[in-house]
DNA sequence: ATATAAAAAGACAGGATACTCTTTTTATAT
DNA sequence: ATATAAAAAGAGTATCCTGTCTTTTTATAT
């Protein structure tokens, strides 16, 4: 039986960066287990990212201290078990900054509860389930939801 | 006393050119009477936009009939009646397709109700309520909730 | 008819994002 | 110690989006 991973946003929600960072995280808790180490080339095959792309991807994830790294032969990329903790939302703010939690689509000066635009309150619970979505989401909780098959990483097409 | 639009989304969901048409066609309901044109120094004045690159949108949005315009003296852009209609949904595929409608952030093969994702369900309840939004507001309905005040359509900051 | 005012169209420039290629560093195994 | 395998780092390319500048078309007023 398999599951996919899929329909969590539409369009350009986040950048591709963000995308491949977050499939590569996905990617790599399925993989590793304890101690395993998972190659640059392995990963960009498995979720259908240019090599040297994701590497610089992997680079940041790491910098950022979302996944571990070892150099040299038997080297890889690895999670820790607090790195399962990882939110959706803690990825796309290292890949994509916080923009996503910027109030304006129009970028126009602010509005607010008293002069509210026509869809503020519309939006605001939209935007509040959405947020709620990716900061309660994290690479733990998908694991075990997909613990049951495998998993599509490959880009459509 | 004024009111502000604002919040309809956040981050990149809609390019700047989208974002752009989406101020001017409020701008121009907002000014125009049934037969005064609007110049595109104007509308570009009006929402803090760059003139010749507004002037692009106008032409894609007069192309595809969501707005119209008469050349020469006097003339400038306008809204006909049919053109209140005219719903944020509408805007945006014009301007940046309908990329909105397709399912997968992450561009992976698809997902369904059979081999959800795990935030497959979350999701779509979120989108449902993004679509219906954008799709049931239209220019002519802004306009109504707009009837108290000024709209201030310039970019932030 | 002519001048003029406006949009339409075309061509170009800059910056950001996506992607590639090469070199350097580092850990491991022998 | 040396060779090797892996990530880290750096530099370069390409494409898209945003924005600018110039020329052309067209409608109007005189």
């Amino acid at each position: 039986m398999r599951s996919y991973i899929c329909g969590i946003f539409s369009n350009d929600m986040f950048s591709k960066s963000c995308e491949y960072a977050i499939k590569a995280m996905i990617f790599i808790a399925q993989k590793s287990q304890p101690e395993t180490r998972i190659s640059i080339k392995e990963i960009a095959g498995g979720i259908g990212a240019p090599e040297h792309f994701i590497a610089k991807i992997l680079q940041e994830l790491s910098r950022k201290k979302l996944l571990h790294s070892i150099k040299g032969p038997n080297g890889g990329f690895y999670l820790t078990k607090a790195d399962y903790k990882t939110s959706l939302a803690d990825i796309v703010k290292v890949m994509d900054g916080d923009k996503i939690y910027n109030v304006c689509v129009l970028g126009l000066k602010s509005c607010s509860p008293k002069n509210p635009c026509p869809v503020h309150d519309e939006y605001k619970e939209i935007k509040k389930n959405l947020i709620s979505m990716i900061e309660k989401n994290t690479i733990g909780t998908f694991n075990q939801k997909l613990h049951s098959g495998k998993l599509h990483l490959k880009t459509r097409n």
